[in-house]
This record gives C-alpha cells, structure tokens and sequence, in this order.
DNA sequence: AAGAATTCCTACTATTTTAGTAGGGATTAA
DNA sequence: TTAATCCCTACTAAAATAGTAGGAATTCTT
C-alpha cells in the first residue's frame, strides 16, 4: 500500500484550503509558507486535484485556488486518489484469475488484504474534509 | 506506512505453516515451493520470526520450523512488526512536540493519520493466524 | 566418517519509488 | 509593463525494496 508525503500534503493543503477560505483564491505561494510545503511540489499536487475536479484554479497575480466543491462533500478517498495514492495491499490483480505467486489459484492471504483494503478504504470513505477541522 | 512483500511473505509463510503443520518440523524448501516465495528471501524473514518468538527452530537435515504457539493466539500484529513493517501514516514523531511540518504544533492533519493509525492496527490486532484459514 | 539437508548470518546489488528540483511558458491584475 | 501566479514537463538524488550470494554451523542418514 502507499501513503506517502504526496497523500499527506495533498489532504494538508486541501485542508488548509477549506480552513483558510477568504472568499477569494489562495495562492500556493501562502499554504507552501503555512504548511512548509515546497511550492514547486505543491504545484504537481495541485494539477492533480484539479484534474480531479476537487479545486479550482484562477490565475495570474492575485489568482489561486479555491474548492471546487463545499468541504462537506469531498471525501478523502477523492483527495488520495486524485494524487495517485493507492490503497493496494494486494499483491495480485484483482480481477486476475492468477494469484500472487502466480499459480492458478488466489493466494492463501489474498482475501486477508481483500479485507484489509476494505477497512482501509472504508475509513477514507467516510471522513469528508470538513471533519478534519473537528478532528484537529 | 509499509506493507510490502516482506510483510505479506510472513504472513503468508506463517499461514502456510500453520495449515500444514503435520508434527514435525516443516522446512523452508517446502514453503518456498508451496508459496512460491524464494528461498534466500523466506531466510531472512524467518530469522526475524524466530527472534521474534513465532516459530521455533531445528537444524540439520529434516531441520525447519514450527509455530511456537498455537494459531489462535499469533495475532497478525505480531508477524507484521516482527519483519519490521510499520504501520505508520503519521508523518512525525508521535512523541515529539514538533509537528512534521517542522513546527511546533502538529500538523493540520496530524489527528487524521493518528485515527487512521488506530484503525489499521486494529485490524491488525483483532486478525489471528487462525482465522486466515477461515478468509481463504 | 562422509554427505546431504537444512538453518544461520551478513553483505551486497539491481530496481523501483519517492520526494523533490529545475526551468520555462501562459495568464492576469495592478 | 511588471510582478505574481498558475501550468506543465523533465530531470535527479536519495531512500527503500526485493531480492541474490556466499559461506558457516548443525544434524540426520547411510
Ligand atoms: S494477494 Fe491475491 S493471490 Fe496473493
Ligand atoms: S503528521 Fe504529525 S504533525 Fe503532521
């Protein structure tokens, strides 16, 4: 499985997003500084939510980023997904008759990971963005 | 956090010889093919399970391994930290009052991972190797 | 006593992944 | 016009992973 620093800067900028929201956008240039991100990271970070659908960008001075959606409704599995972050605690394909050892059958601890991923991804269903406030 | 092949290695071998425990010791070679797992590697990992307290040894010819205690009782916890996987999300020192981001408050999204943390381990801790039989 | 099977232990290495850096282009407000 | 900002791609150093390699020690079998 991964969750790396790109995962956690992601879900701390888009925290940090949702909590400093001021009507208008805000640079990347302000959370790199509140959050000690590098900018030129954040900026790869940041193409990718907005890919997603998760921010939107205005540019040019005085531009920036503002949610694309209320912190209510976007989940942190959008945001973990979005930067490429899997919950993959399976070594197999899933959809593969072959297992991980690649013999025919399915490996005695797939359905173990199954589960695992399950939990893992149900956990990151269920927290929006907006909780984080709470939990902080 | 980590979980990789080693991780899934030793639990995979341990499952393995939990189900084919047949009263005398069962050796690498065999796992090795069973699980289709190199040897070398299952080496290594087993060497961390016996300092670990999960298997027991006996060497020379007819040599290898046996659970040193019953299925029911080797949480999934135990085979995870013998080989050194951590589950760990949290980006900081959990007991350092520096925050990740070099700060000295914890990050925005400290709690999040922390919570994350919790709910990994226990899964971890609530699996026994028991049970695997029963998911496969 | 010899040979084979096995664990034990350490060191090395190729590959992959991560965590950025770097550089330049495009757009917009002042 | 200039400064601030987003946009986008390519590169790179460091770390981690997934093994390999080699040999020593032990024990069973013949
Ligand atoms: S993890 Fe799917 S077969 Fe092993
Ligand atoms: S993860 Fe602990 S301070 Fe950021």
């Amino acid at each position: 499985m991964k969750l790396t620093n790109k995962g956690r800067y992601a879900v701390m900028a888009m925290a940090d997003l949702a909590s400093n929201a001021k009507g208008g956008p805000i640079s990347l240039t302000e959370i790199s500084l509140r959050q000690n991100i590098s900018l030129a990271y954040l900026e790869q970070i940041f193409l990718k939510l907005k890919n997603n659908k998760l921010v939107r960008s205005s540019r040019g001075a005085n531009g920036g980023y503002v949610l694309e959606k209320p912190a209510s409704e976007i989940k942190l599995s959008n945001i973990i997904y979005a930067v490429d972050e899997e919950v993959k605690t399976l070594n197999c394909k899933k959809n593969s008759k072959r297992g991980c050892n690649n013999k025919s059958t399915k490996c005695i601890t797939h359905n173990l990971w199954d589960q695992l991923d399950q939990h893992i991804i149900g956990f990151f269903e269920k927290v929006k963005l907006q909780d984080l406030a709470k939990l902080g």
